[in-house]
DNA sequence: CGCGTGCATTAATCTATATTAAGAAATGAA
DNA sequence: TTCATTTCTTAATATAGATTAATGCACGCG
C-alpha cells in the first residue's frame, strides 16, 4: 500500500471496496477514471467480441493495478470488463496523476516507470501471439505466472491465451 | 520538432542523424538507452524469432518515436531490431526523463500521456490479435493507416498482421 | 543493356487450432 | 446429501492459415 501512496498521492481520494466472487467492477463502453489495485483477491479484464467470446486481457492479483489506461488518461470509453475471480478486496482511485496541481515529480517518475513497464509486458505479449505456437505460449504463461494455474479455471487460462478451453486440455495432455 | 522538445527538453542532448534505405538502427539484444524520432522517412522495430523470421512490431512514420521504452528505462536488452524502409531522418534521443534533475513536471506529465497512447495502441493490438481473423486485421489496418501500403512492400503488412505474404496475397484477391 | 535477386501471386498440400458433440468430473446450491 | 450447473476432457470433423513450389514481374546493379 505504501507503494500505491507513492504512485497516487497521499491526498488522492482512494476508496477500499470489498466484492464477492464473479461481480463486475467495470463494464465496456464506459468511460471510466478508475483505477483498481488488489489488495487481496483475483481480479481480471477481458473484451468479448461480436461472436460473444470473450478475449482475457490480463489477471490482476495482490499488489497488481488493473485499468484501461488510454480510458483513463484520454477519456475514451474503455474496450475493457473487470471482474472479480476470488473475493477481492480492492482500492479504487482515480487516475488524476496528470494534473500538475496534484503530483510531485517523484511521484510522476514512479509512474511512468509502471507505464514503461506495462508498455514492456505489452510488447511481449504481442510478439509472444505473434510468433509462438499455443504450445510454446502455454509454457511462458506456466513460467511467467506459476502460482496462477492454481487458483484460475482452464478455460480461463485458454480465454489469455488466445486458444479454446479444447485446445488448452490437448496441449495439457501431451505434457 | 516542437513537439519532442516539449518531451526531452532543450538541454537533453539530441543528434540528427541522416540514414539510407536498409540500414540497421538497433540490434536486438544490446541495452539502449536511444529513442527515435523519424523527421522524415519510415523505419520499423521488428523481432527474429528462433526460426529466424521476422515479426513487425512498429512503423514509424514522420513525427513517430519509435523506441523499445522498457529496455531504455530499466536498462534491459532489447526483444526489437530497428531499421530503415526508406532514406530517413531520425532525432537520436537519450531517454532520461526519469532523472529528476533532468525534467520539469510538465514534460513528465506529457511523457506520460505517451505512454498512455502507446499502451492504449498496444492494448488494442493483443486484443485484435487474440479476436480477429486475418482479414479483419488486415482491414483495420489500412483503416488505421491508409498512407503506410503505398510505401511498403505486401510482406511487410504481412509480417505485420502476423501472416504470411501467401496469406496476404490470398486475402487481397478476396477484397 | 541484360541479368540476377527479391517480390507478388497462384495452387497443392499440410497442420494447428476451431467447432461440434458428448460424457465425466467437479462445484455449488437447496 | 442430492440435484443442477458449470467445467474439463475426448474424439470427429472442419477450416484458416502455413508450407512448399513454381511462375511472372520489377528493378537495381554490373
Amino acid at each position: 500500500m505504501d507503494f500505491l501512496k507513492e504512485i497516487i498521492g497521499a491526498d488522492t481520494k482512494a476508496i477500499h471496496k470489498n466484492f464477492k466472487k464473479k461481480e463486475i467492477i467495470q463494464k465496456q463502453g464506459v468511460v471510466s477514471k478508475n483505477a483498481f489495485y488488489v489488495k487481496k483477491g483475483l481480479i481480471r479484464s477481458y473484451s468479448i467480441d461480436k461472436k460473444g467470446k470473450e478475449h482475457i486481457f490480463m489477471f490482476g492479483t495482490e499488489e497488481w493495478i488493473i485499468a484501461d489506461i488510454e480510458s483513463n488518461v484520454f477519456s475514451k470509453p474503455t474496450q475493457l470488463y473487470i471482474d472479480t475471480i476470488e473475493d477481492s478486496e480492492i482500492v479504487v482511485f482515480s487516475l488524476d496523476y496528470l494534473k500538475t496541481d496534484q503530483s510531485t515529480k517523484e511521484k510522476l517518475q514512479k509512474n511512468s516507470k509502471l507505464l514503461a513497464r506495462r508498455i514492456g509486458s505489452l510488447q511481449r505479449r504481442v510478439i509472444q501471439l505473434m510468433s509462438s505456437s499455443a504450445k510454446e505460449r502455454y509454457e511462458m504463461f506456466l513460467e511467467t505466472y506459476p502460482l496462477l494455474p492454481n487458483r484460475i479455471p482452464q478455460k480461463m487460462i485458454a480465454s489469455y491465451l488466445g486458444i479454446t478451453a479444447e485446445a488448452l486440455s490437448k496441449i495439457r495432455r501431451e505434457l
